[in-house]
DNA sequence: GTGAAAGCGCTAACAT
DNA sequence: ATGTTAGCGCTTTCAC
């Protein structure tokens, strides 16, 4: 707190002596006190080069003794640039608005500081989408940011492809298609489903169920992997749609599993937050994993090798993802095209399936 | 699409027939096509009731028509209110900046929707403190936001107090201290510390442990709490700074419980994340919980419940306290004046522990 | 109920 | 290297 000292005894920067606290709250304000123009003192304090170093260095000391930092809304308005970048997440098909998979969150995080690094702020949205494309470009056509991600694709394909049609510095994580138009950056899910089901019935497992709502096209492919090796396996597979809200999720894993006519000996889950409910189920349930059920998961969070036994699953690699969702974002803010990225997925093995 | 349509054949709402699209940017491009004035176009679009209901409706389907959005800088700067929160995460003593606790990101899910819900969007930062006021201040001064959510007050008390003393619209999860200056909603932690060292007491343990750093004052709270009712039980205590990157943990947690002198019957964790780490440790170690080591944790995050054995803690209230948060958050905005709020912690018992 | 005019606080040409 | 000028696109008195 460099205010309060009554008397300006010399170095307190302020030219009339009157020794009254001067508010500033605008560039000419600062811009007077330092005896320059507006437009030096707007020059200064952006690092310009073309200001006298002396001086920059003059303005700058001042504005931090004053507290004074630019209005960044007037700077926004007339750069034309705003420096944020708006993250979006849909809730396109859970009914509880809340929670998401921690996969989301975490590449949520991932993404923050990956746009804190590239100087990027960071305008978050979780929205519910309502049938029409007002959700996305809400955030796309008023200005507020320079560009969009998307936390996943939820069941908003179409719309997101007819944004994108117009609004180019848009990135999704989720799935690619031939000849989409918006760039997606995400897991070859296909490939992971199947992956995830070879390894199942590699270890002796005859009778599959994929977990999870598959709505979502990510999730979707997912099950399409799991389906197409099962099929050539010439084991059984049955799907069970699972909602996300965590309260209802135990009890329609125990319905599931309990209608079924074969006993299950293998899940596939649709991501390790599903794994570990039916993980628990199991448990309740006195089934043993993986003796007599055989569970692989989707994601490998961090809490993957915490569970009991530790979750077998298909790694994404969210970072990685994160990292690429941002620096291609700038392409685009930059006039580059850029393509999508499927990244490979990755079976971790870990204790939640019979290694061969 | 809308657009495409090259004869206009009468309701293209184009009043030059030339029938090329017209771009509207502006406000006074949606003011000339609908013949008014761009004032009314404002107050039109802002559903003002000053306008005459019939023009009110035309210039807000013109608008829907050419998919025109206000220029949300423009407005802002001109009203000189934002509509938007910032949301800070201050990572002050994590050296890997990445993840911070799933607490956290649980308690940004609710306050993401609680702010939607009041019709503000949400601007979200994590920093590393470095020492100075500088990254609040970076929010708090720049004009971009109406107020500031803290989520959490990490190591940086001091600091959020004196940014607090002039900058009134601050909301920030954690501790409550006599004559603070900021407003925070949190929970007691010194009595939840309490609590859950008393219940493993209640148990049967003698020698208790608390794993987690406490330069952070809420867990340090909870530390004090620990120790406060192990003295008056008269069992030991030891404390085991835990860093929270998820890498080291096992190890950490691992190396300090083969080195105490005594073997420990009893954790606290300093959060759910810590204690399913303590549990992944002692099933490694082939050590038995609840029977040979008790372990409570603290937060009560959903998967809590999912652990092996289910996880015994201190329940923390967070969605209730997102609701707090912003709704203290608007009063300030609002210049009103608002307590501070301290919610009881409640212990739920589970697996992890003996109940009696 | 609507139009005209005056900025919000800043940046970027264009001068000098 | 610095000052001057002209807006960025909107909201909001103030007239009528």
């Amino acid at each position: 707190m460099t205010s309060g000292i009554e008397n300006g005894n010399g170095n307190n920067g302020d030219p009339d002596s009157t020794g009254a606290p001067v508010k500033v709250r605008t560039l000419a304000d600062l811009a007077r006190l330092a005896g320059v123009s507006a437009g030096t003192v707007s020059r200064a304090l952006a690092g310009k080069s073309l200001v006298n170093a002396e001086t920059r260095e003059r303005i700058q000391a001042l504005a931090r003794e004053h507290g004074f930092r630019p209005n960044q809304m007037a700077s926004k308005l007339r750069s034309r640039r705003t420096g944020v970048i708006g993250v979006v997440i849909p809730l396109g098909h859970e009914k509880r608005q809340q929670i998401s998979d921690p996969f989301f969150l975490t590449l949520l995080g991932h993404l923050a500081d990956e746009l804190t690094e590239h100087g990027y702020d960071l305008m978050l949205s979780r929205v519910i989408p309502d049938g029409t494309s007002d959700w996305l470009e809400r955030m796309t056509g008023s200005g507020m940011v320079d560009g969009v991600l998307l936390i996943g694709q939820s069941d908003q394909f179409d719309i997101i492809e007819s944004v994108a049609e117009s609004y180019r510095p848009l990135v999704a994580w989720g799935s690619w298609r031939d000849n989409q138009v918006h760039c997606a950056v995400g897991t070859d899910n296909i490939a992971g489903g199947r992956i995830a089901a070879e390894h199942l019935i590699a270890g002796g497992a005859r009778n599959l169920a994929f977990m999870g709502e598959t709505q979502g096209i990510e999730i979707d492919e997912r099950y399409q992997g799991v389906a197409a090796a099962a099929t050539e396996a010439g084991a059984s597979l049955v799907h069970i749609p699972i909602s996300l809200a965590s309260a209802e999720m135990g009890e329609q894993i125990k319905a599931a599993t309990a209608n079924s006519d074969r006993a299950i000996d293998g899940v596939v889950a649709a991501s390790d937050l599903i794994a570990m409910n039916v993980l628990h189920c199991l448990r309740d349930k006195g089934r043993s994993v993986p003796d007599e059920v055989q569970v692989v998961g989707f994601d490998d969070l961090p809490l993957a090798s915490l569970t009991m036994p530790p979750l077998t699953t298909i790694r994404q690699e969210i970072a990685e993802g994160a990292k690429a969702m941002v620096q291609k974002l700038k392409a685009k803010i930059e006039g580059e095209d850029t393509d999508s990225l499927q990244m490979p997925p990755r079976l971790i093995v870990r204790g939640s399936t019979r290694s061969n």
